[in-house]
DNA sequence: GATGACATGTAATCAGTTACATGATTAG
DNA sequence: CTAATCATGTAACTGATTACATGTCATC
């Protein structure tokens, strides 16, 4: 009877439009994936249950040139329900971070071997960070400046900022530590 | 026969200092807990696993005023497995934020409520901030500045200087997103 | 005698990933 | 005919959380 995080997250897609669960599988990549991932293992058993619920409806759309898929729509009841998950506040996320774990026991490694690592990291992050500005640059094109906060693309350009501050950190940090062990290997 | 991310965080905190299964508990709430969790019914096990590979070994230890406890040793082995881990590129995590979620899905909120799910969260990254910064002081004072990166304290530094950079930039993209939804309500 | 910190375990459940499985249709 | 994309599902496994379970010792 209770909706997962997962279902909101489908619920959240299919409140800007009707989608079968292979779209829902795409847009659970990108750009929904930047921030919630989901398999389509994942995504069909949940569509049954978000149905039985009465959140959503599909009807089997015969397509010419590719197999038929089943469309599936937000209900009024299953958009009221969305509403209303929207401004609840979450519980406290579990943090986990690899890197962070490594970084705890840095003191053991090899200093060479560890610049590589952050190096390598910060390149990833750089990487990703591009990624994000580019969203974020062509949010502002095509919507004519900053998108406001009733429209549907505010939610993708408030979560692309938060990727760019969030990454621009990281690469920060990358460069510091690198740094930090650099003045160990001149030593 | 292979070790968990868990158990090489249970190495990282043996690497340091002996310590007993509830002592590690301990430490998986804090410091480690800031970036990698685990209660105790996931620890017990996984240090029986470790055991068995050889990472690690045990005595039982008598104790005056409390009751008898087993402490864990990191073995040589154990400590060469680790080492060559904590260089090691780890896997891109999979990011989930579900206050992301629901700002992706903001433009369907009611932005009065809105505004004050932002305000909690600023206020919740803010005391995290607090914190940060409090033990940030203070491993400064007690190492008499930075740690250099072949110490342990290094890693304690160098951790809680990313948690402070991500926490600083968290309650500034809350405080933009309370401006964002107020030039809603004030039109 | 009760509460709380110390101490160690197992069992049940849940969320998520990987692998298995099938089939339509198009483009090369 | 083969590979790629579209399309939908189930099964097995893993990592992690919550709940269950027991017992010592010190303090109030």
């Amino acid at each position: 009877m209770r909706i997962s995080t997962l279902g909101y997250a489908l619920l959240t897609l299919l409140a800007r439009e009707p989608l079968s669960g292979y779209d829902l599988a795409q847009r659970m990549k990108r750009p929904l994936g930047f921030f919630w991932q989901a398999q389509h293992s994942q995504i069909y058993p949940e569509l049954a249950d978000l149905e039985e619920q009465g959140c959503i409806l599909h009807q089997v759309v015969m397509q010419e040139d590719r197999p038929p898929k089943k469309l599936y729509t937000i209900t009024g009841a299953g958009r009221t329900i969305l509403q209303a998950w929207v401004t609840q506040p979450p519980a406290p996320p579990p943090q986990r971070n690899e890197l962070l774990l490594k970084t705890y026991a840095i003191w053991l490694a090899d200093q060479a071997l560890a610049v590589d690592l952050f190096r390598t990291q910060e390149q990833l992050h750089a990487e990703r960070l591009a990624l994000y500005e580019q969203i974020q640059a062509n949010i502002e094109r095509t919507s004519g400046g900053r998108p406001r906060s009733h429209e549907p693309r505010f939610g993708d350009y408030a979560t692309v900022r938060m990727g760019v501050a969030y990454e621009r950190e990281y690469v920060a940090w990358c460069r510091w530590m690198v740094e930090q062990l650099q003045q160990a290997l001149e030593s």
